[in-house]
DNA sequence: CGTCCCATTATGTACATACATTATTCCCGC
DNA sequence: GCGGGAATAATGTATGTACATAATGGGACG
């Protein structure tokens, strides 16, 4: 099948240097374009062949040779300037990322039992009893306080503000058999989010809750998440640091989707 | 020139449904269909018309929407199946993320003034006083340890292992200027990384070196860096819970990209 | 000698077309 | 009815072509 593919090619060229004929071209492509660089021949800030010269030097057209280097610039590898021409990309440190999952997630993907309980549940509105900065006074809020389970020992505590003006369906929503967080990611699908993650120790009441020790070291977790410019929902985990890490690798998984 | 562009379409059809006339037609493409879904006329799990239909409601040619189908879906906004269709993808719960910066961007960004100091440096091999998994045992490595301050004040104690075989320069590099985590970052363009957060509370010396109470919750950031499959470098970051915070946003600021 | 303008060059976008790939669906034979 | 295979419908990839856009660099002209 590779073979018919490249018999698709109307170029009557040489080896196609580089490529390794597996998968479409343009993929192969861009692997080529990046091992060169990962082995040190196309160094940061040098200036790459242009499309037409990428084309012949891999007898393929000049779409796909677009095609691949578009998308290794959309990636962060190259950055390219009209009329100038692609260049190496310089480092990327700022690059790197940490997923956020919902924490029945991460727990079932280690093989536990995940459960939560409601603690506290308060109908208000915002700038009495709770100032939430970025909703206006007097909007209705729901106020729940929530903690999450793994295997029956508590792992976190979640205080978390919903925005009754934008998500009303929430105020008749039980939250028996799905938690909160969940629910909310299934109804509002697509939210941008901000979150910052601090370390703090464990209050007496938190400690409390968690089963730890006052002044254990914990993870503190705060996001808000926003969706048509309304801000949604606001909340705060706070996670046992013996119990609970978060980990990853970097954003583009390039070296794996590139087999590098 | 909108309209220069818009004459280019050899289509006769209608006013485009959706379409702003702002900026490249595929990108038009994209914020009409990211718009029907963040208002609720396409929900999660469905199926979005073909691209031959998407292509003649919006009155421009297959391969243009193919070309923002298949950016939304890169994206993570939409999933799709051959012969089944285009649909509408679930909650991206976890697809949110925590940029990871040099701690020195970090603090000059904060408009503080940026030092660090290299408190140990030992040459070694691995397997004896020290032990990186991932590395085989009798590889040279060099060992650092760092601190770094954030006007005057120590924030962050770095622990860091090179690979002396994959980096041998960095035996000659003095670090008098360059921090190593930096040094590493130009030198060294793109590696792949995996990263671990976690909460801890500081033992008797990282409390004496940072400055605070013994217990005092530090948030600590294990990174390994990997290049052409060959460990690089090995990380333990600890900073003060109370002086340090990760945050950041969705990893695609698509509603940024897509002007929502 | 300097400044403006235009030709050149490289990337960016769009369309038409063709064929590949992959599930699904449907139908036929058993 | 059931299993298997063919038709089909959707996305995926590749090429050719054309023109748009932007920045550079050099040449004309003051």
């Amino acid at each position: 099948m590779e073979l018919a593919r490249q018999s698709l090619t109307g170029h009557a060229s040489g080896p196609q240097p580089g490529l390794d004929g597996k998968g479409p071209l343009f993929g192969q492509i861009k692997r080529a374009v990046a091992g060169q660089i990962l082995r040190g021949h196309w160094q940061a800030g040098e200036r790459l062949p242009n499309e037409a010269e990428l084309s012949s030097l891999y007898g393929v057209s000049r779409q796909t040779v677009n095609k691949a280097i578009a998308l290794l610039a959309r990636e962060g590898f190259l950055v390219r300037r009209r009329r100038a021409g692609t260049f190496v990309a310089a480092g990327r440190s700022d690059r790197f990322a940490l997923p956020i999952e919902d924490i029945g997630d991460v727990v079932a993907r280690e093989g536990r039992v995940y459960e939560f309980r409601i603690l506290d549940r308060k109908s208000l509105r915002n700038g009495a009893a709770i100032h939430w900065p970025d909703v206006p006074d007097g909007t209705p809020i729901l106020a729940l306080d929530c903690l999450h389970f793994s295997d029956g020992t508590p792992i976190q505590v979640e205080r978390r503000l919903v925005n009754l003006d934008a998500v009303p369906e929430v105020a008749a929503e039980p939250f028996d058999r799905v938690s909160p967080g969940r629910w909310l990611v299934d109804r509002v699908p697509w939210s941008s989010a901000e979150h910052t993650v601090r370390a703090v120790n464990a209050t007496a009441d938190m400690a409390a809750l968690l089963g730890v020790e006052p002044g254990a070291a914990c993870l503190s977790m705060r996001r808000q998440t926003v969706h048509l410019n309304r801000p949604i929902t606001l909340v705060h985990f706070l996670s046992v640091g013996e119990r609970f890490s978060l980990s990853g690798s970097s954003i583009t998984d390039s070296a794996t989707e590139l087999n590098l």
